[in-house]
DNA sequence: ATGCCATCTTCTAGATGA
């Protein structure tokens, strides 16, 4: 009898499956914990890394801000949490993403949305298609930060995230006509707090790169571009305040909690069954040498859709 | 309405983050 090597109760062994195609004949869990966590820099995170997989045994972890080039990455600890499947868009001292997975994936692409030749995204598609009616395209994306000043005149960072945004409202409006039959899910650091209740104050916020009306607009373009649904505020209703991220500099970040939530996980529409539970994990912005975002953790049940 | 912290590297200073 074939081993199995994606279910929970034997996540530490080691795939044998050699390619992807060759692993549709193994049946893969269909209930997929899924996370998306800025790290800010994987070298430094790792044992918080291994300690959260410990905790919460994600399925599938997309990772931003790893912050080294794909020779750095720590290929071992990743192999020895369980992760089998590992796609890594890295680069030199900032920015980068990487999929890890417990399922085989398959590396799709990784745009250059705002042309600066930066790893900011990566998509994969997820190899569970012989259980779903339609594959499924997991998109892990990095948006520029933006820096201080919300002109784009003024301030080339900030232009930099208003081409990405507009970038990707482009790609998305093109693949909705070409790949309308394909489950999608969209996740990251998007560093955009688009409701009132994604900041701590809107009032305050209003001119803080993060959460200006013109970066919300942008935001809410890209999320039109393939009728996303916010999984986040799906779960968890509007009215509520929801942050994943609290500044380095707050003295106690639990007690002043001036959050924003600047990471999503977004679902193509067909995928709005499947959406089982989520939530924001700041038990881990409390641990020794923190970063300063919080995992956001989504439960699918693809047997749904 | 900051805070003043934390990451990286041409490394003890400056760029970057948001």
């Amino acid at each position: 009898m074939l081993s199995y090597p994606f279910s929970r109760t034997t996540q530490n062994s080691q795939p044998s499956i050699p390619n992807f195609k060759a692993s549709y004949q193994v049946l893969p869990p269909m209930k997929i914990k899924l996370v998306t966590w800025n790290v800010n820099s994987i070298r430094t995170r790792v044992d918080l890394i291994a300690r959260f997989v410990e905790a919460e045994k994600p399925d599938i972890f997309c990772l931003q801000e790893i912050k080294c080039t794909n020779d750095q990455f720590p290929h071992q600890a990743v192999s020895e949490m369980g992760f089998g499947h590992t796609e890594i868009q890295g680069q030199k001292a900032y920015h980068g993403v990487a999929t890890l997975s417990k399922v085989p994936l398959k590396r799709l692409d990784c745009h250059d949305f705002d042309g600066t030749g930066q790893a900011r995204h990566l998509a994969v598609e997820i190899g569970i298609g012989t259980r779903t009616k339609k594959p499924v395209v997991l998109h892990n994306f990095y948006v520029p930060a933006g820096g201080d000043v919300a002109d784009e005149d003024e301030n080339p960072k900030f232009k930099c995230k208003m081409t990405y945004l507009r970038e990707m409202e482009k790609h998305f409006t093109k693949i909705a006509k070409k790949d309308a039959d394909h489950h999608k899910i969209l996740v990251g650091d998007l560093n955009i707090a688009p409701l009132e209740t994604d900041v701590w104050s809107h009032k305050q916020l209003l001119k803080v790169v993060s959460h200006t009306p013109v970066e919300v607009e942008a935001l809410g373009k890209v999320q039109q571009s393939y009728n996303w649904l916010d999984m986040m505020r799906h779960h968890i209703p509007p009215e509520e305040r929801l942050y994943s991220w609290w500044s380095y500099r707050s003295k106690d970040w639990r007690k002043n909690n001036r959050g924003r939530r600047l990471d999503h996980i977004w679902l193509s529409p067909t995928m709005k069954p499947a959406s089982q539970a989520l939530k924001v994990y700041e038990t881990a912005r409390d641990w020794t040498r923190p970063s300063d975002h919080a995992p956001v953790i989504a439960e699918l049940d693809l047997d749904l859709v």
